[in-house]
Parts: structure tokens; C-alpha cells; sequence
DNA sequence: GTCTATAACCTGATAGAC
DNA sequence: GTCTATCAGGTTATAGAC
């Protein structure tokens, strides 16, 4: 069943303020957000938001457990696939996450943001342990064990997430257009797992 | 003359509301935070505030400046230093960047989403030329003509700056305390260079 | 310079007609 | 289910006394 995005007519009036909440929270976030704004791109009234999801918190709620699953849920996967030796591990994580974050370029920034405004009201919906005690942790101890692992696992992140993380500064400030910065990104998917094997095998 | 964050009675009322508005705003962000708020912390009233700074809009305009020159200035004198080599450059900045981080933790994230919220007011100050047209961009260049630089400086930045993004996340999610976090971050200025020299062997 | 009181506006949420 | 009208409370900013 395919989702229709761009033809928004069809979508159920829940649907419709569902898709406009996501756009307008993850770009604004929750506490610059107004319901009306999103009453107004979802095209429908504002006591319709309130009669389908009751307040403007449990909305987001609703959005941002959505997102939070996108975000760790391809993560686990890989870095628990125990057939998957290191090397094919680094390959498919970059490859996945940076394909992830070129069709939701906000989302880690949107995640990070609201996580830190908030870290209680989410602290137990962060799949974390999954990743932290993960095959993967348990393959980067041998290869290197004189380096605490999470600081590898840090790093792999590090170079999939962060350009998108300054992408609003890329653009603000004129170094990259989208196009250029997609190119780049595509590239990134090839040279991440040669930079990752560079570093393990560093001095 | 030094600045006295911890004995906040002896600074002036216009002082005060500065410091105040510099912790609230940083916790968070602009759109959560309510003048009253920094009132309450500066310990004045709502009054005063709009009497020193007229508005709400041009105190955090201040505040963000203060904090952009921060976030850059420690990057583009090293980028630029003419004298140092490749190997000293990414020595530098990664053990300035990371003290600064260290003392300043909130900054990265603090910046990327008032830019992000906000791109057109902020882009004129981000002195991004610098450091895209440095004098490191240009050794990257010599050594490896091969790879676009501005994947080795993104690379650079994001093992500096990645983990202090995620720190709500490691937080919230209890994998690490303050202390760890900070033993882990110390360690990251000897291992990052390795690992920049690791990347730029790379196949 | 600093305060209290209040104006002017905005925001989330609901009541009630259709 | 969907709308208009409105309430109750909160927010920025200012007027005016001291």
C-alpha cells in the first residue's frame, strides 16, 4: 500500500493533520510550533486538530515516537546482525543511515533538539542498549582493544549524521546547494567505510 | 579583569539579565523561553529587562552573536595559520575545540537549531569563508587531490563536535554520567589526530 | 533605575450550531 | 465530522509611581 505524499487530497482528514504535523514540527520543532499553523496546512480548522488528537502535546507525542523509531530503528538491525562480519557492518550502516537521512535531512537535528528540551518525557523510548551492548560493540573490542569502543561507534555516526547536522549552516551561508550537497553525500556512502578502516588500523 | 559567573551578586542589573538570559536561552532555546523566566533568574523583574535590552528579540540577538563568534573563532585562526603543517593544524583544532566543547557543551547544538530556525537572520554572520577558502583547505588539497577537502573538514569537525551533540542522548539514556563523559572526551584529543592521519592514508 | 499594574496580543482548547 | 465563535490563560511590552 503506497503512501501518497504528494496528493494529499486523498488522505483521511486524521491523515492529513497527521502529515501537516510532521511537516510543521520538524521544521519549526514543538515549542515554536502554533496548532494553528498546523490546522492551517493540514487545511482544515483548528478544533478538528483537537477533536481528533486532544491536545497539541499528545500530537507531537505521537509524531515524535514515529521519528524516534526511524531514527535508532536502522541502526539496531545492522549492528546486531551477527552474520555480518565488521567490515560488511561499517559498509551497510553508512550506506543505509546516509540514505535514511538524504529522504529526512531534519530528522536528527529535530531528534536531538527536542530529546535535549526534554530528556525525560523520552529518556525510555531511546533504544540505546540495543546499541551500545550490539554485536558490532562486541567486533570493534577485538579488532581494537586498546580503544574503548564507543568512541568507533561514535565516530561512524559521527561521519554519516553530522553533515546533515550542519546542513542549515551549509545552506545559510551559501557553501553548498542541495544538488552539490546531495552529490556529496552520495559520495560519503563509498568513503566512509575506507576512512573507517584507515582509523582502525591508525598507529 | 575577571568575570565572576559563580558570584553573580557583585555584576551590574545589565550584567545580570545577560548572564540570566545566556543560561535560559541556551537551555532552551529561544521559542521555549519566556522573558519572565530570565527575569525570575536574574533575579529582577519583567521590567527591567525590556528598560536594558527593548525586547526579547534583540537580548537573544546579542546572546546569539556572542556565541557564533565563539563557536567560529576557534576554528578559522587555526585553519589559517600559514606557519603550522597538516599534522599540527588537525592536532590544534581538535584539542582546542574539544576544551572549548568541554567548558561549553550546549554551544553546538544551542547554534545549529537557532540557524536552523531562524536561517536567513543568522547567515550573514557566519564567517563560513574562512574557513572553506583556509590555508588547511588548500594543504587538504595537496595531499589528497583525490577526496573533495571539505569531506576531510567536515570529518574533522563532526569527531570533535558529534559526541557533544549526542550528549542528551547519552544522557537520557543513562549510557554515560557527566564524568565518564568527560573522561571519554579528554581522551578524544590524543585519538582524533590518529585517527585524521589514519583517514588521510586511507586506500 | 527599579518597581507594580496593566495594556494588547497570542495560543491552546472547548462549546455549540450545523 | 466539521465549522464558527469564544473562553481562559499566558506572553511581551509599556505606563506610570517611587
Amino acid at each position: 500500500m503506497a503512501k501518497k505524499k504528494s496528493v494529499e487530497v486523498d488522505l483521511s482528514t486524521e491523515e492529513k493533520i497527521k502529515e501537516a504535523a510532521k511537516k510543521v514540527f520538524l521544521k519549526k520543532g514543538y515549542a515554536a510550533t502554533r496548532t494553528r499553523d498546523i490546522a492551517e496546512e493540514a487545511g482544515i480548522n483548528l478544533a478538528l486538530l483537537n477533536y481528533y488528537f486532544r491536545s497539541k502535546e499528545k500530537l507531537f507525542d505521537l509524531i515524535m515516537l514515529e521519528k524516534l523509531e526511524k531514527f535508532f530503528g536502522v541502526i539496531a538491525p545492522v549492528l546486531n546482525n551477527t552474520g555480518a562480519s565488521l567490515e560488511q557492518k561499517i559498509i551497510l550502516l553508512s550506506s543505509n543511515y546516509i540514505d535514511l537521512l538524504i529522504a529526512n535531512p531534519e530528522l536528527p537535528l529535530f531528534i536531538l533538539s527536542e530529546v535535549r528540551h526534554n530528556p525525560d518525557r523520552f529518556a525510555h523510548k531511546l533504544p540505546v542498549a540495543k546499541v551500545v551492548d550490539s554485536h558490532f560493540m562486541k567486533q570493534l573490542m577485538e579488532k581494537r582493544p586498546d580503544i574503548n569502543p564507543i568512541h568507533l561507534l561514535i565516530n561512524l555516526l559521527a561521519m554519516s549524521v553530522f553533515p546533515f547536522i550542519m546542513k542549515p549552516i551549509f545552506h545559510a551561508s551559501g557553501i553548498m546547494n542541495e544538488k552539490v550537497f546531495q552529490m556529496r553525500m552520495e559520495e560519503r556512502k563509498a568513503l566512509i567505510p575506507k576512512w573507517v578502516n584507515g582509523m582502525l588500523k591508525a598507529k
